[in-house]
DNA sequence: CTGCAATATATCCATTATGGATATATCCTG
DNA sequence: CAGGATATATCCATAATGGATATATTGCAG
């Protein structure tokens, strides 16, 4: 899983989203430290449609510009759960070090 | 931070070992999860070594074949710190989400 | 009133990272 | 003797990314 794809997902763990929503929530969650471009959120969010990671919610019509609305799936969810473990190992390779070499 | 160059800076931590033997390591340590192809590994150490996050060690000649050995820089450490914290926090979005919408 | 930023989606294009494959060379095992 | 492990190196196609541009509306500052 890409990390835009990750993101992605867990901004939408809260409740279904918008395309830009989605930016300004990684941007906000992250403090600024994570920006996705436009191109890619919409590319990606494309194929997590298609491989069912993600679904249309509803449309929403707001001040002449449409909002689409994506949720998560159970799939989804299941994903980035299971990217969170496999990162948490990651993590674990450089923190959980201390003294190694000491035994 | 691409995660080959995370992996690789990680494998290093340890003491100073070649490429295939960071490949070697990375796939242990993950349980055969992380493989890091061939053409990756050398591409990639050629691009730590001019950003200065993996120096140099010492060649060995086994066997007839050459055994480049790389160490990790101050740099280095540093960087892949650093990268570790940053995926902490994106692990947190997904785990540290225990019923909020409960509130 | 005019230009700029924010909102919102969409797409083009160049760059970058990746992995599969191939090449070369040695050693060990079946 | 063939095949796998060891070890480095490179080619090439694919995939992901971001910058830029396009379109359209609203609101604010100059």
């Amino acid at each position: 899983m890409t990390e835009a794809t990750y993101f992605i997902l867990s901004a939408l763990l809260d409740g279904p989203l918008h395309g830009y929503g989605i930016i300004l929530r990684t941007r906000e969650q992250s403090g600024g430290q994570v920006r996705i471009a436009v191109a890619t959120m919409y590319r990606t969010l494309d194929r997590l449609e298609e491989e069912s990671l993600v679904a249309t919610d509803h449309e929403q019509v707001v001040d002449g510009r449409v909002r689409r609305y994506y949720r998560i799936t159970d799939e989804g969810t299941d994903a980035v759960r299971a990217e969170a473990a496999r990162l948490q190992r990651a993590v674990n390779l450089v923190t959980g070090r201390v003294a190694v070499t000491g035994a």
